[in-house]
DNA sequence: TTCCGGCGCC
DNA sequence: GGCGCTGGAA
């Protein structure tokens, strides 16, 4: 008999889903969930090359190296001024820890606030760390993804906590649900939902979606 | 809620 | 040149 995979799936190594971009480092997780702020995968993809190049793609790395080699790396991202001072901050902090290891493996609660303390990570960015570079069960409530919901209907709460409780208490407790909605979602608005002119036909959810709806509906008027 | 931030792409 | 992007801070 065939054995199911656990749904606590370890996300970071060669036999599980690409969940973070086909990434297998924590480290770079956490590195490019700084990057992919306000910016397009497809623009991390290059610098986080960059960075494995220049060998930069580690937080010793990081915070030994200086902030301009950091900068030329991430250009295509944009905000790279800014980003590459989070980054270093962020290496700051891990190295401070006692490293990678010791920083990501202790209490959730702690770790996330220790990140939101960080000039320039916010709830956003903590949470992709803690659940794709940490395997922490915290759903990183993006806002994307609470416009998928508000189209088709639901009733989101507004706030970044509160709308990360409502979907946590709607999503069965363990990493690989977590993950798989998480992914699935950004697909759904990579592929389709874009936050202007959705390409409604393209997408799985429009037969029970009122925004598309309403869009059809002032079509025919 | 508004501003900031820079890129890649139309 | 304008616009949107797997946000953050004031």
């Amino acid at each position: 008999m065939k054995v199911l995979p656990s749904f606590d799936w370890y996300p970071c190594d060669a036999h599980s889903p690409k969940w973070w971009g086909g990434l297998e480092s924590p480290e770079e997780v956490a590195i490019t969930a700084v990057l992919v702020q306000q910016t397009r995968w497809e623009n991390v993809r290059k610098a986080y090359e960059n960075l494995r190049v220049a060998r930069l793609n580690r937080f010793v790395a990081i915070k030994k190296s200086s902030l301009c080699s950091i900068k030329s790396c991430i250009k295509s991202v944009g905000m790279y001024a800014s980003k590459s001072k989070r980054l270093k901050e962020l290496a700051d902090a891990v190295i401070k820890a006692g490293g990678w290891k010791t920083f990501i493996n202790r209490d959730a609660r702690e770790i996330r606030t220790e990140l939101l303390r960080l000039n320039g990570i916010g709830y956003e960015t903590a949470d992709s760390i803690l659940l794709f570079a940490g395997n922490h069960l915290i759903f990183p409530a993006s806002r994307l993804i609470a416009r998928v919901l508000e189209r088709i209907g639901f009733n989101v709460p507004k706030g970044y906590e509160a709308f990360r409780r409502f979907v946590e208490l709607g999503l069965p407790r363990d990493l690989f649900s977590y993950k798989l909605f998480y992914a699935s979602s950004l697909v759904t608005t990579k592929v389709a939902c874009h936050s202007s002119e959705p390409e409604c036909q393209k997408c799985y959810l429009s037969n029970i979606c009122r925004t598309f709806a309403y869009k059809q509906a002032s079509n025919i008027l």
